[in-house]
DNA sequence: GCGCGAAATGAAATCGGTTTCAATCGTCTT
DNA sequence: AAGACGATTGAAACCGATTTCATTTCGCGC
C-alpha cells in the first residue's frame, strides 16, 4: 500500500466526480454557500469527508487574493547576536499565535534582519501574507512609518509617537513608570535610578513616568537614568557593576526596564555585598515568570501578553476587513505584581 | 497618488509586456534558467526591479506543488493553560528560525492543540508547508509514529525510543544524566534526587542515565526520583516544599529537568532555610540565560539551540529532497557548565 | 545556396481552486 | 396557457505563475 503522502492528492475535481456534481458544487458546498440545496451539501459533505478531501490553500489564495496569514515580525537576530532572549517577547509570541488562531488566521513568523521596509513590503506583494503585527518596534519607527504609509496594514506592539502614523497596542509605559515610582515612594526611597536604553520609546515614556512623578515629591533627592547600550544580560551586569565602582552616593531604589536586567542587576548587588532589598528597593518589568522565584522575588510592572495578543490579532483584522488604518493607541492593562 | 496597497499588483505579464518579451521568458529569466539569453534576461531583470515586481508565491507553490515553508509546531497551548513558558523551547524556536531562513524556507508556525494527527494531515494535504519540525514529542509518541508511518515529512526534537520510525534530533539525554552524575560524584555527594516527569522520554534517560552512573558508585548511599506531574514553576516549588516536608533523609544533591524547575526548588530551599550549593548541591537543564544570574548561579546542562535548530532544518530538507526517511538519531553537543 | 542542429523564444496547457454567467427546472401569477 | 421568477446547477473564464512543446532564428559545414 502507498503511504498517504504518495497517493496522488485529491482534488475538487476528484470529489465532483465522485459525487456526481460539478466542480463548482463541490466548491459551493464546502464554503457553506447558501446557492446550494441543503441535500447536495451534505451529500457532497459527506463524500469529501469519506475520502479525506482537504482544499489545497494555494489555489484558494491565488484566486481569492487573500491569504487568511498574517506576518508576525520578532527581532530573533538581534537577539542571538546579543545573546538575549527575554522571555517576555516570547511571551507576547504565544499570546499572538493563540489569538490569530482564534481568529482562523495562520502565523507566519519572520525575523527579517534588515531595518529596511524592502524585506516586508515584498511579503505582502507576495502575497505571503495579508499584514504584519510587529512585535517591538525598536529602532524601526522610521521604518514602520514609511511601511504604514504605504498602505501596509501593520499593527505594532511598542509604544505610539505624537507623531505615529501606524497603529500601536501598547501598555501604558509612562503609567508603568508611575507606578514604580509610587512604590519607591510607599517606602520611603530618596534616590531613585532608572536603567535603561532610552533611546528605545518604550523605556523612555517609563523613565520619564518615574521622573515626573518622583521629581513633585520633596521626599526624594534624586532621579537619575542609567544609559545601557544593548539589551543583554552581561551589559546589564557590567554596567551594575560598574556604575557601584564609580557613584558617589548609591541610590536606594532601581528601576529596571526588564526583569532580565533586574536579575542580573540584583545579581551585581549580590555579589557586591549589597542587600536587597533592603538597601536597595528593585523594581523590574513584565512579570516574566521566573521573576518570583528570584531571590529576592522581585517586584515588577505585568504586561498582560494575553490580552496584548488579542488586541493585536484584533485590531489587525478589523484593519484588512476595511477599518481605515489609523494611528489608532490601544491600551493593555497594567499591575504592578509585589510578592 | 494611491498607497502601494491601493495600486493593483503587477503580474508577471505585465512585466513581460514592458519588457517586450513573452511571460515564459521573464519566469525564465527571473528563476536564472539557462535557457534565457543573457542579455535578455539582465534587460527583463531591470525592468522587474524598475517596477518593484515580486512574483506571487501562491501561484507559485500552486504550479510547483512545493511551498518552501515548514511548518513548526509549539506546545504553546499547553504551556499557556499551564502557565509555563520555558525560555528553552523558544531559543530552540529561534534556532529553527535562522535555520530556515539560512534554507530560503519561510516558517508557518502552529500550536495545535489536539493531539490527534488530523489536524498535522491537513497542513500538509493543504499544501500549507511541506513538511514538519515538531518541537517536543511530549506524549504524542504514537501520534508522531503513525504520521511519520504515513510518509509524513518530519523531524522531531526530543528523545528517540527504540522503535520510533520517525526522526528526531536531540541531545544525548543518557549522557547528560551521567554529566550530573559525575559532578555529583566528584563532590562527593551520597544522597541523589532526580527530579522530573519521567513519562517524558527525554526526562527519563537523564533520569536513567544519573542512575545508572551513581549506582555503580560504592559511596552512593540512594539515588531517588521525584515526580512531578506537569512543568509549572509552582508545582515545582510545591512538590519541593512538599517533598522537604516528608523526606527523612535529606538529599545532598539533587538533579532537576530543567532550569526553571530548578530554579524553583532553588527558591523552596532557600525559604526552607538551606543553603545551596553547601547543603544541597543543584544541577539543572538547558543553560537558560537567566541561570547564571540566579543565586547561586544554577550549574546546568547546555544544550546549543543553534546547533539543534540547524540539524533539524538540514535533516528535514534532506528528506524534502528525496532522502528516505529514517529513524535516524541525530545528536546536537552537550556540555556541563559550572560557573 | 542549402540543410542541419543549437539557442532562444512564445503559444498554449497546467496547477486547483472560485466566480461569472447562462441554462434548466418547477412554481406561481394572471 | 404564457410569462415571470426563484432556486439549483454547470460551462467556461479566471487567479498568476511554470512547463511543455512547437517555432523561429542563427551559425556553420559542405
Amino acid at each position: 500500500m502507498l503511504a498517504d503522502s504518495e497517493k496522488p492528492a485529491m482534488t475538487m475535481a476528484d470529489i465532483a466526480r465522485l459525487a456526481n456534481v460539478s466542480k463548482p458544487t463541490v466548491s459551493r458546498a464546502l464554503s457553506n454557500s447558501p446557492l446550494v440545496n441543503e441535500a447536495t451539501r451534505s451529500h457532497v459533505l459527506a463524500v469529501a469527508r469519506r475520502h479525506g478531501y482537504t482544499v489545497n490553500r494555494n489555489a484558494q489564495k491565488l484566486r481569492h487574493k487573500r491569504t487568511n496569514t498574517i506576518a508576525v515580525s520578532m527581532d530573533f537576530d538581534s537577539h542571538r547576536q546579543r545573546h538575549i532572549s527575554d522571555p517576555f517577547m516570547y511571551d507576547l509570541l504565544a499570546g499572538v499565535s493563540e489569538a490569530l488562531g482564534d481568529h482562523n488566521q495562520d502565523l507566519l513568523l519572520c525575523a527579517p534582519n534588515h531595518n529596511d521596509s524592502i524585506a516586508f513590503q515584498q511579503i505582502l506583494k507576495a502575497r505571503s501574507a495579508d499584514g504584519f503585527i510587529i512585535l517591538g518596534q525598536g529602532h524601526r519607527e522610521d521604518m514602520l512609518n514609511a511601511f504604514a504609509q504605504s498602505g501596509a496594514p501593520i499593527v505594532v506592539w511598542g509604544a505610539a509617537a505624537e507623531d505615529s502614523n501606524y497603529c500601536v497596542v501598547g501598555s501604558d509605559n509612562y503609567l508603568g513608570g508611575q507606578l514604580a515610582a509610587q512604590y519607591f515612594l510607599d517606602r520611603e526611597r530618596r534616590r531613585v535610578l532608572f536603567v535603561g536604553d532610552t533611546s528605545f520609546r518604550e523605556f523612555r515614556q517609563r523613565w520619564e513616568g518615574l521622573r515626573d512623578m518622583l521629581s513633585e515629591s520633596p521626599q526624594v533627592e534624586s532621579v537619575d537614568q542609567l544609559q545601557l547600550n544593548d539589551l543583554r544580560y552581561e551589559s546589564a551586569y557590567d554596567a551594575a557593576i560598574r556604575f557601584l565602582d564609580v557613584v558617589d552616593e548609591r541610590p536606594d531604589a532601581v528601576f529596571l526596564y526588564s526583569d532580565t536586567a533586574a536579575m542580573a542587576f540584583i545579581a551585581a548587588f549580590r555579589d557586591s555585598g549589597i542587600d536587597v532589598p533592603r538597601e536597595i528597593s528593585v523594581v523590574g518589568y513584565n512579570d516574566i515568570p521566573s521573576a518570583q522565584y528570584f531571590s529576592p522575588p522581585i517586584t515588577t510592572i505585568r504586561q498582560d501578553t494575553h490580552q496584548a495578543g488579542e488586541r493585536l490579532a484584533a485590531k489587525l483584522m478589523r484593519i484588512l476587513d476595511g477599518e481605515t488604518p489609523n494611528s489608532a493607541r490601544i491600551r493593555t492593562e497594567l499591575i504592578l505584581r509585589d510578592t
